[in-house]
DNA sequence: GCCCAGGCGTCCC
DNA sequence: GGGACGCATGGG
């Protein structure tokens, strides 16, 4: 299946921080993670990929996952008329972003676990948790391990939260299917509740697993952004829902920059 | 040994 | 409501 994009690149969205299940098989070809199975993706040049698999498949599973129902040029335009000089840069160097539709429970794990903590790492860990297979662990499987258990996959601290949390969710006590009908303040508000969950990682859920896209995850470096580049006032929400989007070019951006520039 | 990484809960004011 | 602090782990 060979998809033609300009708004579309498999490196910059595998090297984006927002999931961390996709690996780099050759020089060229991403294995991509996700519902429970893979596909495998292959850069022919820029926004020009094959995707190694049907064209059932592309359509009813992939096409959805890379958001490729929603038109990021439209996006980038409007970005681009606001003239601001730093975001210009950013949507010209990461060109091929999107915004991922993650299943929630997953973007929820793994943004917990990504709380003080680096993406190597926690790749690694996740893949751990995986236990090297496409399968995610579900709520009602992971409430099964111990505290000590998920310790030993190298979680950390992480450990207690993430156990709390699928204790939470696999008994019901909180319902994450109802919160993909909340809209995103009250959405935000009742992950909040959940132990190891504060403003950032919920701000991540909602974007990445929610597809809240006016949601602006503010981590060290999108406030060091904020700080060196805009005097310590940016004001995204003038962005509405591309928000979310404008963070991603932003956060990818600035860690591909050499320090002190 | 130090500092940093897609932070958060707790304590204290 | 804000500021300091501890927290596990791995890499530079």
């Amino acid at each position: 299946m060979y998809v033609s994009n300009d708004s579309f690149c498999i490196q910059q969205i595998a090297d984006s921080g927002q999931c961390f299940r996709i690996y780099q098989l050759t020089d060229n070809i991403w294995r991509v993670i996700a519902k429970g199975k893979h596909v495998d993706v292959q850069e022919l040049k820029k926004g020009q990929h094959k995707f190694l698999c049907s064209d059932d498949d592309f359509y009813s599973t992939w096409y959805d996952y890379f958001d490729f129902g929603t038109n990021y040029g439209h996006i980038k335009d409007m970005i681009l008329s606001q003239n601001d000089p730093y975001l210009i840069n950013a949507i010209k160097f990461g060109y091929g972003i999107r915004i991922l539709r993650q299943d929630c429970w997953e973007a929820l794990i793994s943004f917990v676990i990504s709380q003080q903590n680096n993406i190597p790492n926690i790749r690694k860990v996740i893949k751990k948790l995986c236990c090297n297979s496409e399968q995610f662990p579900s709520a009602d499987v992971l409430k099964n391990y111990s505290i000590d258990e998920l310790r030993d996959l190298r979680m950390g601290y992480r450990a207690e939260y993430i156990h709390d949390i699928a204790q939470r969710v696999a008994s019901g006590k909180f319902d994450l299917n109802a919160l993909k009908n909340l809209p995103y303040s009250e959405a935000l508000k009742k992950l909040m509740t959940l132990h190891g969950v504060g403003v950032k990682v919920a701000n991540c859920v909602a974007l990445f697993g929610l597809h809240h896209t006016e949601a602006f995850p503010i981590d060290v470096w999108i406030n060091r952004i904020i700080q060196k580049r805009y005097s310590g006032r940016f004001d995204y929400s003038k962005f509405g829902n591309a928000a979310g989007i404008i963070q991603q070019y932003m956060y990818f951006y600035e860690r591909s920059l050499p320090v002190d520039t």
